[in-house]
DNA sequence: AACACCGTCAACCGCAGGTTA
DNA sequence: GTAACCTGCGGTTGACGGTGT
């Protein structure tokens, strides 16, 4: 039954990593890998515990990690996801290049609340703090976040070739169809939601194959960037895959290629506030 | 100089969901 | 099928440094 304890808690460092400890661990990473975070203590020679260990590889010793203070676009990046995503910092974390979830999370704690309090809206809201029904439709447009509606259909699916960051990636764009038919005019759901940002779902291969080959039979998910554990193409559920649906039993797609339009559906639904 | 207060941020804790024996 | 473990996430804590009195 089950495994063998991942670490004997009695026998591990706590507080501050020391010099010496930052050392072992990055050598150790540099020698094996990222992965592993239950052996990796003991065969790097570290008395800490692997979740100490990953924490502090991810938050502070990585070699990718930007450092210094945030931009004024960070800031504007960071207020607008949370806006859409509330304390989903992983998630924000994903659209920062060099930025964890952590500094963020702390950054926001420390200056954007308090940005935000000054400029007299609420941060948890988003909404001006001295009146929640009398927002004006700009400010509404770009803060409130409507559930999807039935008539949500995906607009377009896209494969990005050229872009060397974005190469790969499967774009979705979902659009409401009952707006163009009351308006005659098609309009991008992710625009209704933000108009500042991009809130496309990608889809891409693992980094390291060149090419987007259909017959393989894994693929990587991102959302917002962030990986998603990768599953057989037989058995795709994009809105499980992606942490959306429980299980995979309610889901309605039946390949990679046969992405339904009720999952992407339910996933602009679900980051309804 | 000594103390109190405040802001920052690294690190810890507990939990949820997934994985494995 | 089940129990126990693993991983990642978000909330919280506490050490530390800066500033005000």
């Amino acid at each position: 039954m089950g495994r063998s304890p991942c670490c004997e808690k009695e026998h591990t460092n706590k507080g501050a990593w020391t010099k010496e400890e930052d050392e072992r661990l990055i050598k150790y990473i540099k020698q094996h890998g990222e992965g592993c975070w239950r052996s990796l203590p003991k065969a790097a020679g570290l008395l800490r515990c692997g979740k100490s260990c990953r924490l502090r590889w991810i938050n502070y010793l990585r070699p990718d990690l930007k450092r210094g203070n945030f931009t004024e676009e960070e800031d504007e990046i960071i207020i607008n996801l949370h806006s859409l995503l509330g304390n989903k910092w992983s998630l924000i974390a994903a659209r920062l290049p060099g930025r964890t979830d952590n500094e963020i999370k702390n950054y926001w704690n420390t200056h954007i609340k308090r940005k935000l309090l000054s400029r007299g809206i609420d941060p948890q809201t988003h909404r001006p703090l001295n009146s929640s029904a009398s927002t004006s439709v700009n400010q509404q447009k770009s803060v409130a976040i409507r559930p999807c509606p039935p008539t949500t259909q995906i607009l377009a699916m896209q494969t990005v070739r050229n872009d060397p960051v974005m190469k790969n990636t499967i774009s979705f764009k979902v659009a409401d169809s009952s707006v163009e038919e009351n308006s005659n005019s098609s309009s991008v759901l992710s625009e209704e939601l933000t108009p500042e940002i991009n809130l496309e779902l990608s889809i891409r291969p693992p980094q390291s194959h060149g090419q987007l080959k259909l017959e393989k039979q894994e693929f990587k998910y991102q959302i917002f960037g962030q990986s998603v554990p990768p599953v057989a193409r037989t058995s795709v559920c994009l809105c499980h895959s992606i942490r959306f649906e429980k299980g995979r039993s309610s889901c309605k797609c039946v390949s990679m290629t046969n992405v339904k339009a009720d999952c992407m559906q339910r996933f602009y639904g679900s980051l309804t506030l």
